[in-house]
DNA sequence: TATATTTTTTAGTTGTGTCTAAATAATATT
DNA sequence: AATATTATTTAGACACAACTAAAAAATATA
């Protein structure tokens, strides 16, 4: 097993080095609040247990080892995140100091049974893809609703231009960042969508459409 | 804030305390698998807190404040246990692990958000009381399910004489020690009783009732 | 290219919570 | 009551993960 503080670097790491050849001391450090200093002693140790590569000043790497525990972190961390806004009624905001909690807590039959008591979620409230038990994970996609394919699912995670008549539509209809929203076609007419939100079927405007972004899975 | 060092000492006392003038080294020592020179240090800790009373060689107890840290933790403890075995399916004997990582878990709301999710449970899994938020708690009273009054609720804890044809109907019937029991009505007849089980009405002989001990809140 | 600046590492310190070994207090036994 | 035994505390060490300050390497600038 792993410390609380070994699995916040690798996470940290899995983060930073996305399209990257290496990831530097200081932007650990950064992105960890600690000090250069703290972050090279821990480094030393990560790499004596084959978790990253790292060359001195050189900067570093996780290895696939390294990649699939960070990897099962993030999973724990968006499955509860999941669970907190979807059963526990959290706003999709207040979740994230409470999964950096929870995703430490060591147990893999939890993990297979919130997975499951949550119906495997694919994309968690931020519309961030979950990755599976096997360490794959979606790419993701951010599109405008009104680019979605017919039958296509995403979450809503953000919008293109937030004029005060919008936000208000959306808020009257209880339409928030982080829900679920599948597009169901597209009127010839005049481009209007049939979705389902909330379980219930509607119609956005193409004005609307065109106004809300989309994270989706790859396909 | 306290350390989960802190909060294990605290619990510990908490259990080890009851119906006792102070607890001795030893026996935290003992319950925490630690070394009584580890529990002194850590007993003067808890003193300057003023979470216990600690007198050299005479043993602790908690003040106030301390108890009242315990039963916070308590409740956390078993509303996890509550939450892992209702809703994710989990064994009653297999949660206990689990929810000693749960309950270090810091967030006042979650634990708010997760009691109204669970229905404001008043036992847990095990039959124990779960402590309020203002930390009051309720005695138990372990009775057979023949002596229950019509109407009062309990949680099945245990077989007073476990012959394998009771065990067995108990199997058949999926009865399990944690499942919540409530006596409906008794037969003049034959002493049967009606029971909600499973949330299903059932009739039970008397000789099983005389059986079955249940746990129940005090009036 | 030589020098200055920035980045990173090393060396040594600190706080937390454990340990072992030795000392001291309390209790039990003769 | 004196001594032996047990319980508890103190003193000193260690692992962990952070820190500061100083040294060393890499990079940027004149």
């Amino acid at each position: 097993m792993n410390t609380k503080s070994e699995e916040d670097y690798l996470k940290c790491l899995y983060h930073l080095q996305q399209g990257k050849k290496s990831v530097s001391t200081n932007e650990i450090a950064n992105y960890l609040s600690m000090k250069p200093s703290s972050v090279s002693d821990m480094l030393k140790k990560l790499a004596e247990k084959k978790y990253i590569n790292y060359l001195k000043y050189k900067g570093s790497l996780l290895t696939k080892k390294g990649e699939l525990i960070a990897l099962s972190i993030i999973r724990k961390h968006r499955l509860w995140e999941t669970f907190l806004v979807n059963k526990l009624g959290f706003s999709w905001s207040k979740v994230h100091n409470i999964a950096e909690q929870l995703e430490h807590v060591n147990s893999e039959e939890l993990i297979d049974k919130l997975d499951y008591f949550l119906e495997y979620p694919q994309i968690d409230p931020h519309g961030d893809p979950i990755p599976q038990k096997n360490g794959t994970i979606a790419k993701l996609n951010q599109k405008l609703l009104s680019e979605l394919k017919h039958g296509e699912e995403g979450v809503i995670t953000g919008i293109k231009k937030g004029t005060p008549s919008l936000l208000n539509f959306l808020d009257q209809k209880n339409i928030k960042l982080g829900d679920q929203i599948q597009l169901i076609s597209i009127l010839e007419f005049d481009q209007s969508a049939e979705v389902i939100i909330h379980k219930k079927t509607i119609n956005l405007s193409e004005k609307i459409c065109s106004n809300l972004l989309i994270e989706t899975l790859n396909d």
